[in-house]
DNA sequence: TTCTTATTTGAACAACGTTCAGATAGGAAC
DNA sequence: GTTCCTATCTGAACGTTGTTCAAATAAGAA
């Protein structure tokens, strides 16, 4: 682990520091987690002294923002996976699947991602006007399913209560309090599944009951 | 904001420093948020010197872990008021709306909470077998409002979700995305409401509808 | 080839978490 | 009341961090 090394005898102009410094803060991220991925150790690890990142970010949150909106690509690009292998219905259980398993296949990354969100109390960048954002997917999927989009206010709320619910299932999947719960349903998928479907993450079909 | 001048001529042995020092880094964390919190700033706060609180918490991590049980020990009693307040079905709403809105009114606290909670890989401490626990207070009333004890997979199941939505709207309530929706469902708890009923919060009464 | 500009470095600064020897004081034993 | 013990607190120190800045270096345009 360590781009220094490897590339020993680097040329004093490196040529695309910005994105090996997200890349190797991605490599520490998941190595050794968020508390440990200081903006020095970022430098060491891509090869460079203390001072070069300077000139590719203003600010460590600004390399943040960088790796936050490479793991959203990520994470678009494996949810729309899961979506083209499945079809009707199962494709929002396989959305939101996906995003759990994401979260928990990248806990530093995922918490980055929130983190950059949070501090500047937006949601997360391009989530609603990008096409291949997690949020649209879920809205187009829930549309091409049945869902009426004339209306418009009942179909976000049905959104948004997918999206919080799959934040907050892929924030506590990991404690060790579900275990039992784990167990009893028959691994982490089925009670990923069991725990989405519990929640508002597919549209009521008919009127309430 | 400084216990260190209102007490200017304190005695040399404080009496009882664990205490302010949690108090401390509360009325840091509210005023200043979570990134602004050092040990040291929290020492100065509190009048002492910065290596005065390691006779108290081994780490500044202990010292977070001290302050985040006040949150959970402040969340149980807001709870506990906000149910004892209904009756009948309406407890659950009112116990998801307490919890949202303490997760609103603090903020790097309840972030806190759950940053003590996720480093050690367990859920938060005094959750589940705590009585007046935010878990149990809401598994209580699920069961006081005609759930189905003997059915506890199923139950769990429903304060799983619940819990998981709850924390997921509270972590977003502030995203600015949401503005437009809360002004159309005519304010801030009614968002909050049609969120919530939106996801698993409630047992469901009939079977599958 | 020379000039300009973008990168990179090394040294520096303040602030942080943490440790440790020494100073101080509150309480127990005499 | 004196002596001793021990918990508490301080001051100074160490290594690390984020960040800035002048000076060094290289790449590309004139």
């Amino acid at each position: 682990m360590s781009e220094a090394k490897s590339l020993a005898a680097r040329p004093y102009h490196h040529g695309d520091l910005t994105r090996a410094l997200i890349d190797a803060a991605r490599r520490l991220l998941e190595a050794e987690g968020l508390s440990a991925l200081s903006l020095r150790a970022v430098a060491r690890e891509a090869g460079v002294s203390p001072a070069a990142p300077y000139h590719h970010f203003k600010d460590k949150a600004e390399l943040l923002d960088a790796v936050a909106n490479v793991g959203w690509e990520l994470l678009g690009s494996q949810m729309s996976a899961a979506k083209a292998a499945t079809t009707g219905m199962q494709q929002l259980t396989a959305l939101g699947i996906a995003y759990v398993c994401f979260a928990r296949d990248n806990p530093a990354l995922y918490h980055v991602m929130y983190d950059a969100a949070r501090d500047r109390e937006e949601g997360p960048e391009g989530l609603q006007d990008n096409k291949d954002s997690a949020y649209c997917m879920v809205r187009d999927t829930m549309i091409e399913n049945g869902a009426d989009p004339s209306q418009d206010t009942h179909l976000e709320l049905a959104g948004v209560a997918a999206w919080c619910g799959a934040h907050g299932l892929a924030e506590m999947a990991s404690f060790k309090q579900f275990d039992q719960l784990k167990k009893e349903l028959g691994g982490e998928q089925p009670f990923f599944e069991a725990v989405l479907n519990h929640m508002g993450l597919f549209p009521k079909p008919h009127r309430d009951c």
